[in-house]
DNA sequence: CTGTTAGCGCATTCAC
DNA sequence: GTGAATGCGCTAACAG
């Protein structure tokens, strides 16, 4: 390993000198400077970033912590984060968590280790109590996707609850009042929320949802293409169903070609998410639009300001609304003729 | 800052006992064991990994650096690393790119610093020389979907040639000889690898590509769609098309919807990638499969391995295969009537 | 403007 | 089985 002691040395001058032209910390004489920087060219010289991190106390690296790598979900929160960061100066590293309450909580733990100085994490696994605790412990750390109470200012999140409510204006909109809808997992918040955004607005309207259309998925497409199999094999009255994600509802679709209901004319569908390619399903998916990248910005961002001293917690508060985006795979029964 | 120390006092031991229960690295009585452990616990205590690494000299992680994080293609590389390293220990972290060769070259620059063993990286921007300077300069470093000269126990990638063969012989085997086809930047080359098995084969069969019907994309959706609309005005014979992706395929299809053109019916589309949207496509697209997750994981074991004295390059020199995966949207012509 | 020095937190000899 | 001392590569005083 090439250090700043060998650069020294074949400049023939002091390892501080070296350490001044590389940070620019303190003027240098002209001359002295070229010949530093011309060994530190022939050395191939690189600092080295663990001493570094070690002297300064500080790595300019905020770490996330995602569920998966190969997910668009996690893919665009990491695209956006490293995006507001890349700005500032600092690095972006990530670590997988496999999904489980001790995965997130490790890969915290592994990411501080590292030095890093901030945290943006998906904790959709770990207890509540938890995570107040963690939140605690790592006075940096912001959540992505989840409310925790008394820590508002530092959860980034999409208004769940407005969004299922959206979902269903809409489809109240186009004339639906039989509706089924196949949810995730209860357990995690943003699909408990989404849930009951929905269900109020359906009440609110006097169309109250029929427990028994009420399907609980995976948020995999297997999860979609059962329940729509279970639905269309109940033989119910409904004419739309509303998925918690893109993934169920392509797999709910690809229930319904098999079995040759025709989408929408016999059935609608509203997805969840905007994956990328819900525009190239056939009919395109009419989806409630998650700005998955704006909110991994938005954290990356929030995890950066909670460096300064100079925070502004005020200005984060406003959870990022979710949009229908209307394609075609709802039917306008207002219309119908 | 909790440190050794801060544990050592605690306990009422030396530093160097506290740092033999952490690790174990040599026997400690079990009583001061108790004791150190419960200070670590009660401080709540974690080693710092920037000193680990200042003096150890090593990180146990691997870095890999991929254009951008929100894509199905890099995701699935990143998670079959992440997968291969687990299991021995390592932990992996990732760099974006930024897709230019500047951003590859600075990302693996980044990830040395920052003592990352071993990389694997996708560097599809870099020009040769100066790909073979980095291999020589980074030992351990794997580059992954590309064949560097002179550096083949080092790539891990498909056999590009082959899975463009495959994609033509399908065709050619489901009737099609009239063939158009939507390339991608022709620099990259995994894409000329394809498109020379394509072309090739094609020829050899006695149906050579007609060049009028060659159009280069940009591996999005726009390009498809573009392509597509081109080849539509064009009025030209062609039956199918075979796209160097399947976002590209996607964009294509959609063009063929907007002009009420059938797939597979009135004009045949097979894809590359089998990204997961490609079975909810309607028709399900046809396409060849690139085994992304399995490539990662390869070029993660590899890395590993390159670190060890013992290294075979001799067990990792056959590149992977693609495999068509039939769906629906090539037409068979063959049994036609 | 430049050199000397002292740690950052840790693992590891070497004595005991 | 345990403690004292050393240095990994670097930056930041502090002198000159």
């Amino acid at each position: 390993m090439v250090g700043l002691k060998d650069v020294a040395a074949l400049a023939g001058v002091s390892t501080a000198t070296v350490s001044r032209v590389i940070n620019a910390t303190s003027p240098v004489n002209v001359e002295t400077r070229d010949v530093v920087e011309k060994a530190i060219r022939d050395l191939n010289y690189r600092p080295n970033r663990a001493a570094q991190m070690l002297k300064m106390q500080t790595s300019q690296t905020i770490g996330v912590v995602v569920n998966r790598f190969d997910s668009p979900y996690f893919g665009a929160i990491l695209e956006g984060v490293d995006q507001a960061l890349r700005g500032v100066g600092f690095k972006t590293i990530a670590e997988a968590s496999n999904e489980t309450e001790k995965g997130q909580i490790d890969a915290l733990a592994s990411l501080s280790a590292r030095q890093c100085e901030s945290f943006v994490v998906h904790a959709d696994a770990v207890q509540e109590d938890k995570l107040v605790e963690l939140l605690q412990h790592y006075p940096t750390a912001v959540v992505v996707n989840r409310e925790v109470p008394g820590y508002e200012t530092r959860c980034v999140k999409l208004d769940n609850i407005r969004a299922g409510e959206k979902a269903a204006e809409h489809l109240l909109q186009m004339g639906h009042t039989d509706i089924a809808t196949v949810t995730g997992p209860l357990h995690l918040n943003e699909i408990r929320d989404r849930h009951t955004g929905f269900t109020s607005t359906l009440e609110k309207h006097g169309h109250a949802l029929n427990p028994d259309l009420i399907y609980r998925g995976n948020l995999s497409p297997s999860g979609g293409y059962s329940a729509v199999n279970e639905l269309l094999d109940a033989n119910t009255s409904a004419t739309a169903v509303f998925f918690h994600n893109d993934m169920m509802a392509a797999g709910g679709m690809q229930a319904c070609y098999e079995r040759g209901v025709h989408v929408p004319q016999d059935l609608s569908f509203i997805g969840f998410d905007d994956l990328d390619f819900a525009q190239f399903m056939n009919p395109p998916l009419t989806t409630v639009r998650q700005p998955m990248r704006e909110i991994g910005a938005a954290a990356g961002q929030l995890a950066h300001a909670l460096l300064g001293p100079d925070f502004d917690a005020s200005a984060t508060l406003r959870p990022f609304k979710a949009d229908v985006i209307e394609r075609a795979s709802v039917l306008n029964k207002t219309i119908k003729n």
